[in-house]
DNA sequence: ACGCATTTGTTCGTATGTATC
DNA sequence: CGATACATACGAACAAATGCG
């Protein structure tokens, strides 16, 4: 079904994580992999450039492609993840609380945010995430309802995005975070587990479709103590002219 | 000098910046540009797959590439960029304070973090960052000497990563961040305006240069509400076997 | 210092698939 | 259905960096 570099992408990760590779040693070359796998170069080098992207390894001309020390890394949590997948990642338990879930007409701020007018509806939703048994995330968001018309109890309680992709059939595209400090507010108090603190970090997330629509803008409220995030980045190329 | 797609990857961009294309239009097809940029059709997709990454563009099968709304996404935090480059960008008036510069052996602390012996030299820099008069950001770098044998006070008044690259002619070539929120220390007190907030936000930064050898391990201190992050994610590809 | 083999980087060409209109 | 536009895949050639003898 999918395209042959991104099924190699995925067998290479495989391979990396299963410590086929030790740490700081090259992979096959291209050359290599293109009898391995029997496809092209330009297949190859495409799941490479994959690779190189999500930080599993490092390319030198002339020398060869280096797996990078993902765990040191701390892999992954740039990118769009959902709080599923990351509890599935990080192997705790956690849990999620349905505070709010709602259909109503948008206020004048998330009327700004969703790039809507008042004759649009919006599901609200407010969930608390527990983990090792403290409330320590507070996730308010809103969905344009053009797009996710209905929504359930037992659907917030599992993953949004899984139904949005799988049930629904459309296409996340991209997304933009803020991330910030701010000083709680009374549902921060009256959600979360706050232990004395007195600020949150909120990460503002606008979450677009596949052909650029607007679907989510989410606020999610994190104790200050239980928060990291980590991003990977490459050089951006400069201009040499 | 450049690879072509690079030369055109920054026309575009700077086409796209003045406004020669309208937010949400097309740009050209493929076709169109290679007979414009007189290149193959291979040369234009690496360029329109940098735009994509970089988020000024999004590419949709059947339809066309449609400029998205940079100025609302806020850009560019994501990646790597110094101070110097930030400040220009921003168009604040900004000033480096270089309250520390010392070439020295490094603690156990330093050399756990830069997988360094104690036989390695290291140069320790802290400077303070002011805008708007207000020192708002404390920077402490740790530098391994064998990349950086000399450092003086007047590199680090300006961009050391500037010196780096266009004097020694290292490349940066990725970098790891972290962000946390912290209880401020003495330091912090002693060096930064802190204005009553009793925590800081930190960035822990590794960058490894492009043979994927460790160069610097630094912490970048923030006072709260100063402090902003953007990050731009496209959906990481899925698998559907 | 030099040439040669290896490896990745860039560019071109061509063909076919798939989504949109 | 046909035209357009982007996606995937293969092949080929040369450039540039590296390592070795």
């Amino acid at each position: 079904m999918n395209a042959k570099y991104i099924s190699i992408y995925h067998k290479l990760i495989e391979q990396i994580e299963k410590g086929a590779f030790t740490v700081g040693s090259k992979i096959p070359s291209e050359k290599l992999l293109m009898e391995q796998f029997d496809v092209s170069r330009d297949t190859i080098r495409k799941s490479l450039q994959m690779l190189e992207q999500n930080g599993y390894i490092n390319k030198v001309k002339g020398k060869g492609s280096f797996i990078l020390d993902t765990a040191k890394l701390n892999f992954p949590v740039t990118g769009l993840i959902s709080f599923k997948e990351l509890s599935n990642q990080i192997g705790r338990e956690a849990e999620t609380i349905v505070e709010i879930l709602e259909k109503k007409w948008p206020s004048k701020f998330i009327r700004e945010q969703l790039e809507i007018d008042d004759q649009t509806a919006i599901w609200k939703v407010v969930r608390a995430r527990k983990i090792d048994g403290k409330k320590i995330i507070l996730d308010k968001e809103y969905y344009n309802s053009s797009y996710v018309e209905k929504l359930s109890r037992s659907i917030c309680e599992g993953s949004i995005f899984d139904y949005i992709e799988n049930t629904l059939h459309l296409n996340i595209g991209f997304a933009k975070k803020e991330i910030v400090v701010q000083a709680c507010t009374e549902d921060d108090q009256k959600y979360l587990d706050l232990d004395g603190y007195d600020m949150v970090v909120v990460v503002n997330t606008f979450v677009y479709l596949d052909d650029g629509s607007l679907l989510q803008y989410g606020q999610s409220r994190h104790r200050p103590d239980k928060f990291k995030f980590v991003d990977f980045a490459r050089r951006i190329q400069q201009v040499n002219e």
